[in-house]
DNA sequence: TTAATTAAGGACAAATGTATCTTCTATTAT
DNA sequence: ATAATAGAAGATACATTTGTCCTTAATTAA
């Protein structure tokens, strides 16, 4: 349904829903390994989530990282499919028609018209946020037979120390 | 949604189920044409649903062109998805995971599940056959302004002449 | 200030998808 | 048979996607 890349900016940013805030930055490397996906390129599908407002921000330096503010928690699944210029896999005619509508439209309008909404619906209806508490033992974001690896212990910033 | 290629296929399928039959033969350059897709990128993929028991045929020569049996206009718009390998759309995993089931689901999967089965039904439950029916003056297959043209007066067989 | 660490960014390469064009071959009208 | 027509097939070109690597910049720890 979606590229690589959609995919993967999918994967990564659910994982960084759940495994990061502001006071616990992750790696790349990190997150490339959890959602099971080349590291190089997940690094550069991240680097354009975390432009102006995006969901995703990152400290460079030693105990830096991606994390995911409580903002950035709140964005929708459709907002980053938004910024990754793939919402048309949603918006669009089946049919690949520009001028696809109630008075004129192509032979898969009228059912397609129905499903539709509920597609929309499924990436709009809950943030990144929602999606992460969701995640527990059984939900997986990788192919790996093991369960979801909980976070390493790295990267946490000295200003409120906790262990 | 789907690629180009699957676009113009499906344009051009459900063309030919409604304009063509074997004492009708439309030539490619009409076809892509009327569905306003570049002619050289049509043949070719139109080429690859004239194999084996595909649904589109084909007679070169004089009064040739492409045709589509009564046979061809059964198929459901899934199995010209599956000839074109393109029916993962509708299968796949929406985060890409291979392993995404009931047991260790992707974190859209519990939304997903309810959606995928209509989506599938839609291309399933109708032939090309159904979907020319419903075209109508109204029903277009391209992106002019004006309505979709009527079938134009070529390669009709000499075995079945009847204006 | 220096060294270590980490992300950002650019250059590049491979694979795939999209598109065009030319030549070849099959069929049919004459 | 021959010429004309039209699709088949292949070569080629271009674009986009996917992916890697290396340098640069930013930040922190010492």
């Amino acid at each position: 349904m979606f590229s690589k890349t959609t995919e993967y900016a999918l994967r990564a940013i659910i994982y960084l829903a759940k495994h990061s805030d502001i006071n616990y930055k992750i790696g790349i490397a990190t997150v490339a390994s959890a959602i099971d996906a080349p590291k190089s390129f997940t690094a550069k599908i991240l680097q354009k989530l975390t432009k102006d407002n995006f969901p995703i921000s990152s400290i460079p330096g030693p105990n830096g990282g991606l994390y995911m503010t409580m903002e950035g928690k709140n964005t929708t699944v459709l907002q980053v499919l938004e910024l990754l210029n793939e919402d048309h896999v949603i918006n669009k005619c089946v049919l690949g028609l520009q001028e696809c509508n109630e008075e004129t439209p192509c032979p898969m309008h009228a059912r397609y018209k129905l499903i539709k909404p509920l597609l929309q619906d499924m990436f709009i209806t809950k943030t990144l946020n929602d999606l992460a508490l969701e995640l527990d033992h059984r939900i997986r974001l990788n192919n790996s037979i093991l369960p979801l690896k909980t976070e390493k212990k790295r990267n946490k910033t000295p200003t409120k120390p906790e262990k």
